[in-house]
DNA sequence: ACGATTTTGTTCTCCCGTTCACAAACTCCT
DNA sequence: AGGAGTTTGTGAACGGGAGAACAAAATCGT
């Protein structure tokens, strides 16, 4: 028997994956809220997205909806996280205890959405005893033996640009295989390791780019004005 | 005369505007390393993209390269940069000094790359008098006349989800028009005005689901090698 | 029991973005 | 000067995602 397609085999679309989430969030929400139904218009709604599209998004995952009624937020919330996989607990490293590094080891986020900090690492001895949020900055060299004894797969990288490419193939060849990347460089990877960036400087660049745009789109108006 | 497209009327696609960011950051790299000009293919590979979509993203932009030889990387550069508009600086507000906006204003990379912080506020009166890397925290109530003193038409939200569409909704009212939002919260505004949003929950998500999925091919592929 | 109403799941179409492939344009060597 | 070699800029083909639109399936009221 060949198993070509996996048995979850339903491939989902990489937009699609990356919405999962923001869907997510928006059930939390509703179910704090004490909401027990939503229509997919309500919740397109509170995820900032079309309905018809949150619709298609859902229905790669299978039919949770009841025609005429909407979901069930609760059952819904449970089988969007088991199939994003963070029904259960994902290990993660942080490499690099800088400004960065501190503030996202002090993030409440990590802990309250399926992830759990099980180390702290960074080059510089003058880090190290250092205690953050509860765990204890420790060498970079210790990499392999946490991610050994702990089994973890996604490496945080908050180092200085320079540092990254080589922060990178140390976590790769320790085992990991998903990295976020914080530092503004493009690092490279083997195939099957998966890698995402946090660029701010993109981001701001983005906006200005647009802002750009807007000012010039309203001299030229005025200056049209003027002419008229 | 209809002034219907602008005068710098090339309509430059969304993602390739969010690819330029990644190029100004590989010419500046190789502009350092003393390289005077460079091939489509050795800039694509420093920005991790193909060369042929590197080709087409610049195309938009103009004809700066010479066929035979590549790119001048200084030119080009420069020509990025005014696309762009990070040749000017563009002043910028933070708000919400907690964890992350401490690292945010200490980040260099704003200064560097054509931003520059002009204030940061809070709405805790305990944080103010603080000094992070050399600008005052004020008072949120001080946002408008600060965006109208220097103005500010980008500012970034580094506030408890609870907060964001709060101090989004003042921000606009203000007279900013790009927003960089850190919560973990969708947050709404008027048409003309651009919200980005960086989100490590998101992020982490959306590598676990991968993760998943290789752990769970893993698995069956060893389970159909042990029964073959 | 049945029609009216609501809302999902899905099909179809359009558009944007990616990639291939190649002619045009430039350099360099003889 | 002219041919060989390189590299750009772009036309064309292709694939994937967004959104409109609608049939199918459920509830509700009578
Ligand atoms: N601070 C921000 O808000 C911010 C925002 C966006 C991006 N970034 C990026 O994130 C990264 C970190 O920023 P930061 O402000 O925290 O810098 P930082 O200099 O404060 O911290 C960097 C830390 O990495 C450690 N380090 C250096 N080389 C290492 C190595 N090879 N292995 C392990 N640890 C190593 C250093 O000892 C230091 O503690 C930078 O690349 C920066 O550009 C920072
Ligand atoms: N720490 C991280 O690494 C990290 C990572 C990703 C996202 N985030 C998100 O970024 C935001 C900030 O995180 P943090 O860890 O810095 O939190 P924090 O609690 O340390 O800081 C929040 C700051 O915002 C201020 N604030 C609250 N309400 C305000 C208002 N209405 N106006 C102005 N200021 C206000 C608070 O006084 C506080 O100083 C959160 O939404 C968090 O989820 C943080």
């Amino acid at each position: 028997m060949s198993a070509r397609t996996s048995d979850s085999s339903r491939e989902i679309p990489e937009a699609t994956v990356a919405r999962l989430p923001i869907y997510l969030r928006a059930l939390t929400t509703l179910v704090e809220q004490g909401t027990a139904t939503c229509s997919s218009e309500e919740l397109a709604a509170a995820a900032g997205v079309n309905s018809a599209k949150l619709r298609k998004d859902l229905s790669y995952l299978g039919s949770y909806g009841t025609r005429g009624v909407g979901y069930d937020v609760d059952y819904l919330r449970y089988q969007i996280a088991r199939e994003i996989g963070v029904t259960q607990d994902w290990p993660v490293v942080i490499v690099g205890i800088g400004n960065l590094g501190h503030a996202l080891a002090n993030f409440s986020g990590f802990r309250s959405r399926g992830f759990r900090v099980v180390a702290l690492l960074d080059a510089d001895p003058e880090r190290r005893g250092e205690r953050v949020a509860g765990v204890d900055v420790r060498d970079f060299a210790d990499l392999d033996a946490i991610v050994r004894e702990h089994g973890v797969a996604i490496g945080v990288i908050a180092t200085p640009a320079s540092a990254a490419q080589d922060v990178a193939d140390r976590m790769v060849e320790a085992g990991i295989s998903s990295i976020l990347n914080f530092a503004p460089t493009v690092i490279s990877v083997a195939d099957g390791v998966d890698v995402r960036k946090v660029d701010l400087s993109i981001e701001l660049q983005i906006l200005a780019y647009h802002e750009q745009r807007k000012q010039a789109e309203a001299t030229t108006r005025v200056a049209s004005e003027v002419t008229a």
